[in-house]
DNA sequence: TGAGATAATGAACGCGCGTACATAATGGAC
DNA sequence: GTCCATTATGTACGCGCGTTCATTATCTCA
């Protein structure tokens, strides 16, 4: 005897749970025509219709969703695996923003839910968990980084067949669904322009060299310096790295501080330098401000390229030439793949193989390079 | 029988799905020896915890969450109810992306998973599915409303004990959890600096009514200037909103290009306004772009004051000065405070009753009202 | 050494739903 | 009116786990 029910019926009164089994008896049918009139599976006579959605209405019945999910075995939920960085508010970066937008939107557009999940940091083995516990029907994750561990996880989720993709990264050598941006090409049109506008002293601010796109952004800049004779060829210096002098190479972390910070070190190479393409906008702003409070004016003294575009760019001063990404599409687009790769049946044959994307990327001009 | 396992054995090998079962037969013991040894209740003679815990490795077995959370009818969910703003990108709204940077922050620390929901754009009876479907133990609803149906509907769920709370807005006369900010302190310290600093011909660009925090920012606003002396007192126009003049009071929908057109309307108004202050940061942001253009220089030709304090305020020319609010922490205290309730027992007994915060706002200045 | 207490394990059931299969009602052709 | 093909509905089971209750092994203290 359940003596919660017993004591507990005040709350009986105010939320009891209703199932499909109260509903049969109010309609006077049998559960099993219950849960067809409330899927839509099946032949259901009008007038019987009728009758069990008028119950489910008084009843003010609404069917489990857990309990669906279990007997269906899919959750209707879409993962998305958020990097786990305490103290930075998340999703208040701007890649990680746009790219939420665009995988809500598409989400929803497909009758999913989202769920996010913060990797746990210490935790390798964090992916196959995931799908284990079956909380997620597909998952983009966004944020890996190329460690062996990773990726050794990631090949490992790949043979399984799970769908699963990244957005913003690539892993070479693999074919995992992948959505990213030609950031290769984007830093090779900003670095271009910085040299059609007659700057010929470049220096390159990098981001975090554990993302792939700070790779590609390296062999864009050098790709660019290297056509225009202002670094040396490839057959001097097979890498791409190595190519480059130390005085016009710095490395952040993506983050405002770190650019304000590499303002510090520019300075001492002041007369080596009179442009700067940065690996994104935070970074670029963090640089503009350190600069200013050096004597340096950013878009007088040195011309500034920020890279993804974001709505901080149109409001600094000067404003700020930027690579526009198309990070809200890319969510869009994994989330449409990976869905659509989930609802396929769950084997990995007759699938064709995920495929690998890369976006274009955009540069716009504004004041912080027109001297 | 079933064809798909047999012709798929190949994915059967890699990923069919474990269950404690085989778990079971593989360790030589109960399966509900290995329920409690995965989920660590009762007592366990040391070895057999072995036996299992090898086993489930061997075998890779992971807790099917779904069942799980079916049988112990609890999902583990927060549910985050956003507002569906097509076209908007809505996390990289700062109030939004930093509210959720909170939750999540929380949610995590206490084993929670985010399921983010987008309202249906024409469904009013949205919310109450939210909890009957069990897919979320807790929510937490963001940019709700106050129209007569939505405020029906929440008191519905208040009634019914359900543990919801509302970030930033808040309903007077209800008892719903809520977590807001004092919006009228923040405005009225706001308009007083102005006044501190000489400025007498403010203007108000507030925000979209039905959001109550835009109601308390009026409030604010016109308590500062009735204190001044600058709009009549109570006695002569007890309504806050008919106390003033036309050409100081105009309305956007917190969007930046709501700011820029308000520019428009207040240039018509230019020799009776020496000041603005805004609702946002955003719409300020427009109606520097937009005063510029019409040859007002913000700053030296008239004075702004945003509110919310986002990143974007630091970098505009010149630097604005805004009302910081504590958004982050907003979101780490809702989500506490209602998943604290959802796992104090479902019932509306023995609970206290939901409570009403107010956080601390804080008046950043910067350059943008220094003349 | 034995009895009672306690620790450790197993057996069995139900959570709410989807659905395969069995059965009953209905319709149409003759 | 009969027979078969649909259509409409009911019956019964299982999804994987938590959990209660019954049972058995182990320990404690006399």
């Amino acid at each position: 005897m359940d003596t919660a029910a017993k004591y507990n019926h005040v709350d009986e009164e105010a939320e009891s749970i209703v199932t499909r089994k109260e509903v049969a008896e109010l309609a006077g049918v049998s559960e099993a025509t219950v849960s067809r009139v409330m899927s839509g599976v099946g032949p259901i006579k009008a007038e019987t219709k009728q009758r069990v959605l008028e119950a489910a209405q008084s009843l003010n019945y609404h069917p489990n969703a857990i309990a669906q999910s279990f007997a269906r075995r899919r959750s209707g939920n879409l993962g998305v695996v958020l990097p786990y960085v305490p103290k930075v508010h998340i999703f208040s970066t701007y890649y990680f923003s746009e790219v939420l937008s665009g995988i809500g939107e598409q989400v929803k557009e497909m009758g999913y839910d989202m769920l996010l999940m913060f990797r746990t940091p210490g935790v390798e083995s964090d992916y196959m968990r995931i799908f284990r516990s079956q909380k997620v029907d597909a998952c983009i994750i966004l944020g890996a980084t190329d460690t062996p561990g990773e990726r050794a996880e990631l090949r490992t989720m790949a043979e399984a067949g799970l769908p699963f993709g990244l957005v913003n990264q690539h892993f070479s050598g693999e074919r995992f669904l992948e959505i990213d941006a030609d950031h290769t090409e984007g830093s090779y049109s900003a670095v271009k322009h910085l040299i059609a506008r007659g700057y010929r002293r470049i220096a390159f601010l990098n981001g975090s060299p554990q993302y792939s796109n700070s790779g590609d952004r390296l062999r864009g800049y050098v790709q660019a310096m290297r056509e225009a004779g202002l670094l040396p060829g490839v057959e001097a210096h097979p890498a791409d790295a190595e190519a480059i002098p130390p005085h016009w190479y710095y490395e952040g972390n993506y983050s405002r501080t770190s650019g304000y910070k590499a303002a510090a070190e520019m300075v001492r190479n002041r007369d080596r330098i009179d442009a700067v393409f940065a690996s994104n906008d935070r970074m670029a702003i963090g640089l503009m401000q350190g600069l200013r409070e050096h004597g340096i004016v950013p878009g007088r003294d040195i011309a500034i390229v920020g890279y993804d575009d974001s709505d901080a760019a149109r409001v600094t001063d000067p404003p700020l030439t930027s690579v526009a990404v198309p990070f809200y599409e890319m969510g869009r687009l994994a989330a449409e793949k990976v869905l659509t790769r989930a609802a396929g049946g769950s084997g990995a044959d007759e699938q064709e193989p995920p495929v690998s994307m890369k976006l274009d990327t955009k540069l716009v001009i504004r004041q912080s390079c027109e001297r």
